[in-house]
DNA sequence: CGAATTTGACCGGCGC
DNA sequence: GCGCCGGTCAAATTCG
């Protein structure tokens, strides 16, 4: 297959236009949508969703997987987690093991009370892409995993520690595009962020590639998959997400967009981070101020830059 | 002063 | 083959 996935124009296209062609429900229900474009069962636990066949099969149709969730300050993406999240409406901790240091403060934050038992459903899909190599010494691509989130703030924490490494203009779009890479030394994972054109207030994540380490802003030991924990981190509390339908190649624009609730707050209590669900009525947002984030809303665990 | 960010240049892939 | 564009590099600059 094919390099298709330059999306020229759109930033998000790029991804989410890649190989697979998407198809999802867009009920405009509260509903978070994850999405595999390969539905590789390995991969989907790589990131720690564990499904079963069934399940996997599901992804990345119009039927999708749905994962019932009564959302609550906490739930995980941990694999078993996943499981248990779909099968009953369960929330779950999730524990991320090794190393944390550097910030510790997460810990000391004290996630949003109300804990919103919305009963809501989300579906989880998830979607990766690893470009094979072509011809040459093509460049390998790394399993990647985006996002949208509606935010006001463009790079969130996740408990992992980023550098900024360049940053482009996109095309058709008045929003720059940054690059970050994981700070470890030995990881070599990657982020992209930006925000949609259409729609200013959605920030567009992408990471590719997997941390050989812990998060160092998710102290509990576990087995919480990193990206999902990344992802589950990104799923800031007064964000509203979205995920991109199929866009053409040649539209720079996520022609379709749903609003979803975040699936479900990852992140284990104590670190890294519960999330508030919101629900997915974004007038309700407040106005973005960092302060008012990172005191009311911001999780531990994430720290709004 | 070291770390992080900024930003223009450069490189490689892809479409025409 | 050429131009466009995404992605990366690295020197300069800024920040803590």
């Amino acid at each position: 297959m094919e390099d298709k996935d330059r999306a020229t124009s759109d930033p998000a296209a790029v991804e989410f236009a890649g190989d697979t062609s998407w198809t999802f429900a867009t009920d405009g229900s509260d509903a978070a949508y994850l999405f595999s474009g390969y539905g590789e069962r390995s991969v989907l636990r790589e990131f720690g969703w564990n499904l079963e066949p069934d399940q996997l099969n599901r992804i990345g149709t119009d039927d999708g997987l749905w994962m019932p969730v009564q959302s609550s300050l906490t739930c995980s993406i941990e694999p078993a987690a996943a499981a248990s999240l779909r099968s009953n409406n369960q929330s779950v901790s999730s524990s991320s093991s090794e190393d944390q240091p550097e910030k510790s403060t997460v810990s000391d934050e004290k996630p949003p009370e109300t804990p919103i038992d919305d009963g809501q459903k989300y579906k989880i899909c998830s979607w990766f892409r690893i470009k094979g190599k072509k011809k040459g010494q093509k460049r390998i691509r790394l399993p990647r995993f985006a996002f949208m989130t509606k935010s006001e703030v463009d790079h969130l924490e996740d408990g992992y520690r980023w550098r900024k490494y360049g940053q482009k203009a996109v095309k058709n779009s008045p929003f720059p595009r940054s690059y970050y890479r994981c700070t470890n030394s030995k990881c070599t994972v990657k982020k992209r962020v930006e925000r949609s054109s259409e729609d200013p207030t959605i920030v567009i994540t992408t990471y590719e590639g997997q941390h050989c380490h812990h998060t160092v802003g998710f102290p509990r030991g576990g087995i919480i998959c990193h990206e999902a924990a990344a992802f589950a981190g990104q799923l800031a509390p007064m964000s509203q997400f979205y995920y991109p339908i199929h866009s053409p190649r040649e539209t720079n624009n996520i022609n379709t967009l749903s609003s979803i609730s975040p699936p479900c707050q990852a992140q284990d209590d104590a670190s890294g981070g519960s999330n508030t669900v919101m629900p997915a009525d974004a007038s309700s947002l407040q106005p973005p101020t960092d302060e008012g984030l990172l005191g009311d809303i911001v999780p531990p665990g994430m720290r709004i830059r």
